[in-house]
DNA sequence: CTCTGTGCAAACTCTTTGCACTACC
DNA sequence: GGTAGTGCAAAGAGTTTGCACAGAG
């Protein structure tokens, strides 16, 4: 817990117990959830929590560069910790959303070769998940 | 024209005026245009267009792997001719979405390393752009 | 004490759905 | 003629906004 409040302390955010419960909800369930997943789930244990709260929480470290928002999902946004060493993969067919250890390519590439600075980086690779492909080979 | 339509029979999709227009339009403007900008845009020519049409020929045209969705933007899609050589990077500032001409990393080795079928990619990078660097300079 | 953060309700945007009509093949 | 596609209106999902109150520093 000590953790999180230092991060939040480096960033000059203040320290509240909904970002507290949010940061830890993150880390210990990588399951890159939704808004509402992480509001439900805080609910039980804040019934006064607000989804507000959670989507400015969210927005406030995603603009810190604590957290990723991921867009691999049309529809709704889906939140990390941040961390370039991987990527998503989503499986069209059960829904998942795997992580795939690989960096490629690197922000400092980008900015030598065309001059843009880069400070986010998404890769998103859509199909059938391995899971998938053996059930349907069953058939 | 004719290429348009070729591209249609191909898919086994009938030939409409509504899916030549879009066809012709992202063609035309590469620049990643959202639903409402092809929708609004053709409405000029054919007035009775409804967006419903817009999104369900969109949709589509991706099922049959013809175009791409970007999500790149939170909350809207923009839409591109399905090209995999090269992924899109968004300048925070200006808003402008860059074509990036890169390839990396490739469908096959996801496969062969992870055990996925990957049949979309998408690359995103965000940052400032060149443009928006210099004038940044200039202060 | 001040200003950032929280919470409620309402608004908003983009997208999808249901259904009848149209027009491709 | 039959089915895929179109168009309208309405619903839906997720997110944002305005504003008053609360609480961290």
């Amino acid at each position: 817990m000590e953790k999180y409040v230092q991060l939040l302390k480096e960033n000059n955010l203040k320290i509240t117990p909904q970002r507290l419960a949010i940061l830890k909800f993150l880390e210990n369930n990588k399951t890159h959830p939704t808004a509402d997943e992480i509001y439900r789930a805080l609910k039980k244990e804040n019934p006064s929590l607000s989804k507000t709260t959670v989507y400015n929480s969210l927005d406030t470290l995603h603009q810190h560069r604590i957290i990723q928002i991921l867009t691999i999902f049309d529809g709704e946004h889906r939140y990390d910790f941040r961390d370039e060493s991987h990527h998503h993969f989503l499986c069209k067919k059960c829904g998942e959303i795997i992580d795939l250890k690989i960096i490629c390519p690197n922000m400092k590439k980008i900015e030598d070769d065309f001059g843009h600075h880069v400070d986010e980086i998404y890769g998103y690779f859509k199909g059938t998940c391995k899971k998938c492909l053996k059930k349907e080979e069953k058939h």
